[in-house]
DNA sequence: AAGACCAGCAACCGCTCCCAC
DNA sequence: CGTGGGAGCGGTTGCTGGTCT
């Protein structure tokens, strides 16, 4: 048995929407807010419209503050940076284009962004400027896969979200751009290819940058991987902090207020959140390496591996 | 001038997620 | 804990206006 359709489909009306429809939800919802309930509201404003449309019209085109087209560059190396790192999530992608919506990234990337991505990588094939340097079939996933190695665009990995998207794309940041602080000045910045061209064997997942611990005292006291501490490390590192140590969570992702830990279920670790709280000592003038390499990276030195990755992680992570 | 084609975008559809009960 | 239903999301459709032939 099929799911019962959300409202009489017979009786609404589709297609696009009129001046007055337009001026008779914005007048209500600006009035009365939606009541956190879509389906109820075409009903009490008398709109022959089915809750979602209402809800999309709103979200997408009504509600203040709304930007259509007129992308900047700025706006453009977000998208694309982000699309490399999570794929087509575009509510996320949304969320750090403040005045933009998941539908006008949709609809921009489709039809502009992914086009002109599309036309400078032939462009410079054709010049022969900057040649592919390999075409070749490689095993990714157990599928034998004929590909092309581009220049995918760069991806700068400046913070700790940066982080957590690549190594887990189904990871929500837990706070917004503009609100988040990142915890760790890092030192330095690098980009993707970087980091898929070192060379590792390793298969261990973790976080955030690595810290060279010969040359911090501070930072040789945390264990884990990449600066990220597991249960035991942290109660060493903060035991004398008589600090309140957190039950084991069960979502994928929590905050803890004091100590200001995050602890990460896809790591097994803890993650410091707040540098306020002195949890973690504040690298920025200490030497910092390059992180090491700490996802499934078996066979990641393959050039054609390197650029399923760069064009779609998405795929190189299973989630397609 | 008119039909074909294309790009852009608003809106819809159907699925999953999440939460209240 | 299971279920039902609303919210949210991503893929797709289809309309419109512009350009090409």
């Amino acid at each position: 048995m099929g799911r019962a359709p959300c409202c009489d489909k017979t009786s609404v009306k589709k297609g696009p929407w009129s001046p007055e429809e337009d001026a008779k939800l914005k007048d209500y919802i600006e009035k009365h807010g939606t009541g956190s309930n879509w389906i109820a509201l075409p009903q009490k404003i008398g709109l022959k419209r089915c809750g979602k449309s209402c809800r999309l019209r709103w979200l997408n085109y009504l509600r203040p503050n709304i930007k259509h087209g007129g992308f900047s560059e700025e706006e453009e190396n977000i998208i694309c940076s982000l699309y490399l790192s999570i794929g087509s999530r575009w509510s996320i992608i949304a969320g750090q284009l403040p005045g933009r919506t998941d539908n006008d990234i949709k609809n921009y990337w489709n039809t502009k962004l992914k086009r002109k991505l599309l036309d400078k990588h032939q462009l410079k094939d054709q010049n022969g400027s900057q040649q592919p340097t390999v075409s070749k079939r490689a095993l990714i996933k157990g599928n034998l896969e004929t590909i092309e190695v581009t220049d995918a665009p760069e991806v700068m990995m400046n913070s700790y979200h940066d982080h957590q998207r690549l190594y887990d794309p189904k990871m929500i940041p837990l706070v917004s751009p503009e609100d988040y602080q990142c915890p760790i000045n890092y030192g330095f910045s690098y980009t993707l290819q970087d980091r898929i061209c070192r060379n590792s064997s390793m298969d261990v997942v973790g976080i955030p940058p690595a810290i060279d611990s010969s040359t911090s005292e501070d930072c040789s006291r945390i264990s884990g991987i990449d600066g990220g501490m597991d249960k035991e490390a942290l109660e060493s590192f903060l035991g004398h902090r008589n600090t309140y140590f957190p039950h084991q969570p069960t979502s994928e992702v929590t905050v803890y207020g004091d100590p200001g830990l995050k602890y990460d279920e896809f790591t097994s670790l803890y993650w410091p959140i707040d540098l306020d709280n002195n949890i973690v000592v504040d690298v920025s003038s200490r030497t910092c390496n390059p992180p090491t390499l700490s996802y499934q990276e078996v066979g990641l030195q393959d050039e054609s591996v390197q650029s399923i990755l760069l064009e779609d992680p998405r795929r190189y992570f299973g989630l397609q």
